[in-house]
DNA sequence: TTGTACGCGTTATCAG
DNA sequence: CTGATAACGCGTACAA
C-alpha cells in the first residue's frame, strides 16, 4: 500500500457518469442536482440513488467556469499577520464571518496581506476566484483595496478609506460614539488628568475613536495634551504608555483605543506600581476576552465584533445575490461595560 | 453610476483576447504565461505586452478544470467555531501556515465545522476544490477527518486519531515529553500534591500530556489522584479546578494542560484567595502571549506553534509537489519557560 | 418533461 | 518553436 501524493486516487465521478448509471441525460442529472423544479419526480428519485451509489460530487472549477460564480468569498486583511492574529477582535470578526457563511454555501478564502500584498492579492482577486471579498484592518494608505470595490462586490468593516467609491458598503460601529462614552465615563468618576494611547492615526478607527475622545474633553474643559500614538498591539501600547507617563507624570485617566493595547498599558502601569483604578483608571475598546480576563478586569467600550463579521457577510451575500435593497452602511452599536478598571 | 452587485462590470480578457492582440495562437499565449521554455524570446516580449495592455489575469477555474489542480489549500478544523477563534493556540497555527502558503501560489480555504461538519465539509472538500488538506484539532470520533486524507494528500496537527492511516502525515509535538518537563520541574520545586486540569482525553494531545505528567509523578511516588478533565477552554477550565480544589483542598501544584485554561485555573486560585506561586505553583502548556500577559506571568511549556503551522503548510506543499522523500512525521521540540507562577 | 449541442477559459497532445 | 484541436466537467438555451 502507498500514501501520500503518490498515491493512486480514483478519478471522482462526473455527471456522466451518473447520466449513464440512472439511465438519463447529462442535463437532467445536472437539473437534479440543481433542484430544477421540471424534472418528473421518479426521474429524480432514479438520479439521486444513482448519485448516492456513485457518491457522486460536482465539480466545482467546471460549475464556475459554466455559471461563471465561484461560490467563494475572500476575507483580504491588509495588515501585518502578527497583528491580525495577535488581536482577539479579529478572531471574533472571522468566527462572525464563518457563522454567516456557515447558513450558506460560501466558502472562505483568507487573504493575509503579505510582503507583496497588493500584487499578489490583487492578481488573486482578479483571476475570478471570487465572487466578493470582505475588507477589513485597511489604512489609508492601502490604494489597492479601494481597487478591489470597484473589481467586485465588497464589503468593508469599518469605514473605507477616504478615497473610495462614495457608494462603497461598510459595516462599522460608531467609534466617536463609542469613545466619548469612555471619556464621559472617566470624567463622570472625578478625573481631571485624562489621556489616551490612540490606534494608528492611518485608519478609520484610530482616528474617530481619538476624535470622539477629544470632542468629550474638550467639552468638559479638560486639558487634551496627554495623547500618544501606538499601533493596536500590545507592546506598541506599552511604549507609547511609557513615553505618556514620562510626560504627564501626574495622569489620573487612561483611554485606550483596544483591549490589546490596554493589557500593554496595565504592563507598564504595573511595572511603575501606579494602582488602578486608584492612581490612574483605564478604558479599554473591544470588550474582548482579554479584557474580562485582565489583570484588572477592565472597563471597555463594547463592541458587537462578532456580529460585525456576520453582518459583514450577511451584507455581501445579499449583494451577490442581486438584492437591491441592500443598506450601504450597517452601524452597529457600542456600550460602556463596567468592570474594575474604572 | 451605479454600485455593488447589479454594477456592470467589464468581462474579463481571456487567452484569446491577448493572442489576438499579440497576433498568436492561444496556445502560445498559455505557453507564455506558463513560462515554458519553447516561446522565442522576442515573441515572449510581445505576449507580455499584450498580457500587460490587456491586463490580462488567468482564469483560475478554467485552468484548474484542465489542470485538475487548484492551487488551493484547505484548512479543516472539526471544532467548535467559539474554542477555535478563542484560543491564540490556533491563531498561532494559522499564522504559521500563512506564512509558508505566501511563499507559494497556494491560497488557504477556511473550514471551521459547523453543525453539519462532516456532510459539508466533506461535500467541499470532495468536490475537487483544494488540492491538500490540513487537519488541526481532531477528536477521535471525528471518523470523517481520517477519511478525508484518504480522499486527497493531508497532513494532520498532532498524531492522527488511532484509526487512521498508519502512513498518514502529521507534525506534532512530544506532548508526552512536554508534559513531564512539567511535571519534573513542579517536583523540583518541592511540590508534593500536584494536581492536573488536562485537555479533552479523546484528542491525541489531551491524553498525551495526561499520560506525560502521570508517568513522571509515579517514578516519583507521588500521589496522582488529584486529575480533573476539562476541554482546552477557559471556562471548562475554572470549573474543573473548582472540583479539583475541593476534592483537594491542599493541593500545591497544578498542571494545566494549555495556557487559556490556566487562566480558567488562575481566576478560580485567586476568588479561593490561594496566593501564586506560594499557596500553589501553576505551570500551563503553549507559552501562547496569553502566559506572559496573565496575571501572575506563567511558567509554561513553550511549543513551536507558528512553526508547527509552518512546517503542517511545508509538508504539504512538498506531498503535492510529488516529493517522495517527506518524512510521514516530524517532531518539533518543547521546554519549559519559567515564569513567575512556579 | 427530457435530450442535444454548444460554450465557459485553459491545458495538453500532436502535427507541422 | 508554433498552431490547430481535443479534452476538462458542467450549465443551459433550444429543440423535441
Amino acid at each position: 500500500m502507498t500514501h501520500g501524493a503518490r498515491q493512486e486516487r480514483p478519478t471522482p465521478p462526473t455527471l456522466e457518469a451518473v447520466a449513464e448509471a440512472a439511465g438519463v441525460s447529462r442535463a437532467t442529472v445536472s437539473r437534479v442536482v440543481n433542484a430544477s423544479p421540471t424534472v418528473r419526480p421518479e426521474v429524480v428519485d432514479i438520479v439521486n440513488a444513482a448519485i448516492g451509489k456513485l457518491n457522486y460530487v460536482p465539480n466545482r472549477a467546471a460549475r464556475s467556469l459554466a455559471s461563471r460564480q465561484t461560490q467563494a468569498i475572500a476575507l483580504v486583511v491588509p495588515e501585518d499577520p502578527t497583528r491580525f492574529f495577535g488581536d482577539p477582535y479579529f478572531a471574533a470578526i472571522v468566527q462572525g464571518i464563518t457563522r454567516r457563511l456557515d447558513e450558506s454555501e460560501y466558502i472562505l478564502n483568507l487573504l493575509v496581506a503579505s510582503d507583496d500584498p497588493a500584487h499578489k492579492a490583487m492578481r488573486y482577486l482578479r483571476s475570478g476566484n471570487v465572487d466578493g471579498a470582505l475588507i477589513v484592518s485597511h489604512h489609508d494608505d492601502d490604494e489597492y483595496v479601494t481597487d478591489i470595490a470597484t473589481v467586485m462586490p465588497s464589503v468593508f468593516g469599518g469605514r473605507p478609506p477616504n478615497d473610495a467609491d462614495p457608494g462603497s458598503h461598510y459595516v462599522d460601529i460608531d467609534n466617536i460614539a463609542g469613545a466619548q462614552l469612555a471619556a464621559r465615563h472617566l470624567i463622570d468618576i472625578g478625573r481631571t488628568r485624562i489621556g489616551t494611547i490612540t490606534g494608528p492615526v492611518d485608519m478609520p478607527a484610530g482616528i474617530d475613536r481619538l476624535n470622539g475622545f477629544l470632542r468629550t474633553l474638550e467639552a468638559a474643559g479638560v486639558a487634551t495634551d496627554a495623547i500618544e500614538n501606538a499601533d493596536f498591539t500590545a507592546s506598541g501600547a506599552a511604549t507609547a504608555t511609557r513615553r505618556l507617563l514620562d510626560r504627564i507624570p501626574d495622569a489620573d485617566a487612561l483611554f485606550v483605543a483596544s483591549d490589546l493595547m490596554a493589557t500593554g498599558a496595565l504592563t507598564v502601569l504595573r511595572e511603575r506600581g501606579l494602582s488602578i483604578p486608584g492612581d490612574i483608571a483605564v478604558v479599554g475598546f473591544d470588550d474582548s476576552p482579554l479584557a474580562a480576563s485582565a489583570d484588572v478586569p477592565l472597563t471597555t467600550v463594547s463592541q458587537p465584533s462578532t456580529g460585525m463579521g456576520f453582518a459583514m457577510a450577511d451584507m455581501l451575500l445579499r449583494l451577490l445575490s442581486g438584492d437591491e435593497t441592500v443598506p450601504h452602511r450597517t452601524i452597529m452599536p457600542t456600550r460602556l461595560v463596567l468592570r474594575a478598571s474604572a
